[in-house]
This record gives C-alpha cells, sequence and structure tokens, in this order.
DNA sequence: TCTAACCTTGACGTTGAGGTAAGTTATCGC
DNA sequence: GCGATAACTTACCTCAACGTCAAGGTTAGA
C-alpha cells in the first residue's frame, strides 16, 4: 500500500483528500467509507471530474466523531448516526444567519436539538455510572488477589523450610 | 408464552429452572440461551433424565453478568466470555481444598487470574475516562444551548412587541 | 501519450448473533 | 394412558457490518 501519488493540490489552501489517504489516516478502510456513505452516515463528499471523492476536514471530523462513538458505546450504525447528527444540529443552527421570519422554527429545531442531546446525556451519565460501579469491583478483586498471593507465598516459604529442615 | 406447568420439584431445595423459566425471568430468549451453551458462554447445564435443560443459580448468575457485560461494553461474544471466565477463575481458586503439593501450580493460576483482571480493569478505567469527557462536553453543550433559547426567547418577545405597536 | 497507481461501481461472500419453523420427544395433571 | 404444554434437535433464514473480487475509468508524472 505504498503512496506515491500526491493528494491533489487543485486547491492547497482547502486540504481535500482522496479516499486512501483518510483510509490511511483514520485507519478505517475504503470499504468502510464508502459504506458509510451509503448508510448516510457520512454525507456524500464531493467529487473530482473523474468522480473521485474529495473528503474536506469537516468530513473527516465526523467521521473521527462516529468512530469515537462506535467504540466507545458499541451501538448499532443506525443509532450512531442519530447521535452524530444530534451533535451537527448545533452547527447547523450556529450557522444559519437570521432570516427575521422563521424565528419560532428556530426554536423548534433548537429544543429538538435539546431533547436529543439529552437522552444522550442521560444515557452516557448511565453507563458511566455503571462502569464505575463495574470498576471498583475489580479494583476490589485485585486486593483480594493480592492478599491470596501473600498468603501462597507464605506457604510455599514455609514448605520450602521443612523441606530443608527433613 | 402463558407458563402452567411447575418448575421441576424433584429437589426444592435446590431451585432448579428449566430453560422457559430462565427466559422468562431474565428476559433473553431460548435461542440465545441454547446458542450461548454452544458457543461456550455457558457451561452446559445439568438435565432432567428426559433431556429437559435445569439451570442452577450459578447458571443464572453467570448469565446475568454476561447480559451485564455485553450491555456496558458492546464487545463480541468471544470476549465477553474471556472475561467472564476470568471473573470465575475467582470462585474456582476459592472452591479449591489444600491439596499441599500443588501450591506452585496454584500459584500459576492465580498469577494469569490478576493479570486477566488488569487487562479488564484498565480497560474499564480507560472507557470510564472517555465517557467522562463526553458527559462534560455533553454537559457544556446543553449549557449552550440554554443560552441560545434564552436569546431566541428574548428575540421573539422583542418582535412581538414591535408587531403589537405597528 | 502511456503507464502505474488510484479510484469507481457492482455484486457476491463472510461473520456474528441470533430468529424461526418443523418434526419429534418429555412432563405433568387428570 | 392421554392430552396439553413445554423442550429437544436440526436446519435454514436474517440482518448488520463490512470483506473481497472483478472489470473498467481517472490521474499525475515521465
Amino acid at each position: 500500500m505504498v503512496r506515491k501519488r500526491l493528494a491533489p493540490e487543485a486547491a492547497p489552501d482547502e486540504p481535500y483528500l482522496q479516499i486512501g489517504e483518510v483510509a490511511e489516516r483514520t485507519g478505517v478502510t475504503q470499504r468502510t467509507l464508502r459504506f458509510y456513505e451509503e448508510k448516510g452516515l457520512l454525507k456524500a463528499p464531493t467529487r473530482m471530474e473523474g468522480g473521485f471523492r474529495l473528503y474536506s476536514e469537516t468530513d473527516i471530523q465526523r467521521l473521527e466523531r462516529i468512530k469515537r462513538l462506535k467504540q466507545l458505546l458499541g451501538f448499532p450504525l443506525a443509532e450512531i448516526k442519530e447521535m452524530v447528527d444530534a451533535e451537527e444540529v448545533k452547527l447547523q443552527l450556529k450557522a444559519e444567519y437570521r432570516p427575521e421570519a422563521a424565528l419560532s422554527q428556530k426554536k423548534a429545531q433548537l429544543l429538538k436539538a435539546i431533547e436529543v442531546t439529552e437522552r444522550q446525556y442521560d444515557l452516557i451519565r448511565q453507563k458511566v455510572a455503571d462502569l464505575a460501579e463495574m470498576q471498583s469491583k475489580l479494583e476490589e478483586r485485585l486486593a483480594t488477589f493480592g492478599d491470596w498471593m501473600e498468603q501462597l507465598e507464605r506457604q510455599l516459604t514455609a514448605n520450602r523450610k521443612v523441606k530443608t529442615k527433613v
């Protein structure tokens, strides 16, 4: 997988990456990238005239968020999509400049975003709590193991003494 | 799914359950129980003469641990198996009464258990940390959303005032 | 302009984690 | 001993999340 060609230099100010580069940098396969696109997890990226996909920094950031959520929560992609989408409502709202009329519509959007985020938040909080509990249980167990080990060591040295004595 | 027959009463002191009861109580399907058995996640339970599976309390506890780990970590069953197995080395060691000879063998076992548990512990710790970070990010976001909402409200009331004035 | 390296779309394969259905056997209460 | 209900095994089905060709188009550099 040696990559000899350079990244496309048509617009060096906006560093677009081809699919191979993205794959290499992010550690996901090209297949996965296309697959995520197909499933709507990633929006269709821009293309070169020839049809080659060109990923922007934002695209890649979204991909990283997906990776992270997947790894941390282990949820199906459909749910991950929802979560990442929710995250992006934020940017969307921020980007919108004020068309004075649609204020109440904007409010509805924001309410929706808040709701989704709250659900997400609760979920994570619960998970953190559960995992933390598990963590402390493991700590305990390790302590117990330590004690046992000590005991074992004592018994072993005791045995040796007896043997050498006899 | 009405269950009319009673649980087997052959040994009322040791409350064995048939697969249907276990399924009902734990919320997993019978298929899943058999599947887990096939995959070695659950050890083959005892059977009645006719071949009906009889699950003990310990079996069920193991099942619950599997459920929990699965839900919390979202790992493939193979890994879950490793983890649950590791947990049980503990009980195994505890149950063993002392055959004076095999002390060093026991030590080896214990070392192994410690190693596995430590790996598990690190993993969970990392996960807790990551999730906690995500949690605080969500908190921040919710705060921001709150601010925006306030602003929006102000703009809306302002609008209303203008309208009624004109 | 030619070519090596890269990309495209299809389409089929695989693996994990079960669901579902069929045909048969057990158990229990009567 | 019978009938209803539950279990058993076997086998095939499904769905998600990709992997893996195959056949052909694109791009950049010599």
